[in-house]
DNA sequence: GTAATAATTAGCAGTATTGTTAAATATATA
DNA sequence: TATATATTTAACAATACTGCTAATTATTAC
């Protein structure tokens, strides 16, 4: 799935929670319900929200349905993201003042302020 | 800035976009508004959503006004992805009142099916 | 002062999202 | 078959989002 979907999906409180709901294993739908004050239908179009999205599958045994993350969506996440974040959490932010770096044949060159 | 705003900030494929620009370095609103087909005041409203959500910064210098990455934004999304990872380079973090600890009396363990 | 450029804000329309309740579907069991 | 439970779908209202054009603000140069 697309990492827009998957941003766009983790982009609302309730599904967000559902996605920690389901850290530790798969849960029944009932089970999600009880977790909100929403009423249920609410939640089942959450559900199928993070479906599209990737971020869940599910299984029915007998009546229940069960949701279990599927954490490959997660990682395509933070794959998009890794590029963007210096390696180690070891160097903390030092408030630089310095020109940002450009490459040298960047078309964005003639931006580049002289302070 | 709130996990979730970061995340539904990150769920526009123009504002994905306008981050990638970033990643290079500073640029003026101008070059990025040429990035794009749309009006100059709908990307506007974008750099503006993710200035909100605390994913970009501003400088003026003159006329130009120079948009940034906050890249400690994105980490603190990244930071909340980490724990669902199973490499987790994660940070540990350990801020109370995010994941929901399911503890080991685990009242769901009741929906946790035999197969 | 006026003019030019950069950027945002205001107001509006079309669409999407989120919530609701009621109805429909699927399964298990008596 | 009928009934009960689990879950989704349908239909609807309220709100939010995204795009547009036009107007406004901020800065620089003349």
């Amino acid at each position: 799935m697309a990492v827009e979907n998957i941003a766009k999906a983790l982009g609302d409180e309730s599904r967000r929670k559902i996605i920690e709901l389901l850290k530790e294993g798969e849960l029944p739908a009932t089970a999600i319900f009880d977790q909100f004050e929403y009423a249920a239908p609410t939640i089942s179009r959450h559900l199928s929200v993070l479906k599209d999205a990737g971020l869940v599958s599910t299984r029915r045994n007998g009546v229940f349905i069960y949701y279990s993350l599927e954490k490959d969506a997660l990682r395509q996440l933070d794959e998009w993201l890794s590029p963007f974040l210096p390696k180690a959490k070891a160097a903390p932010k030092e408030k630089t003042n310095s020109a940002p770096k450009i490459p040298k044949d960047n078309p964005f060159d003639k931006f580049q302020s002289e302070f």
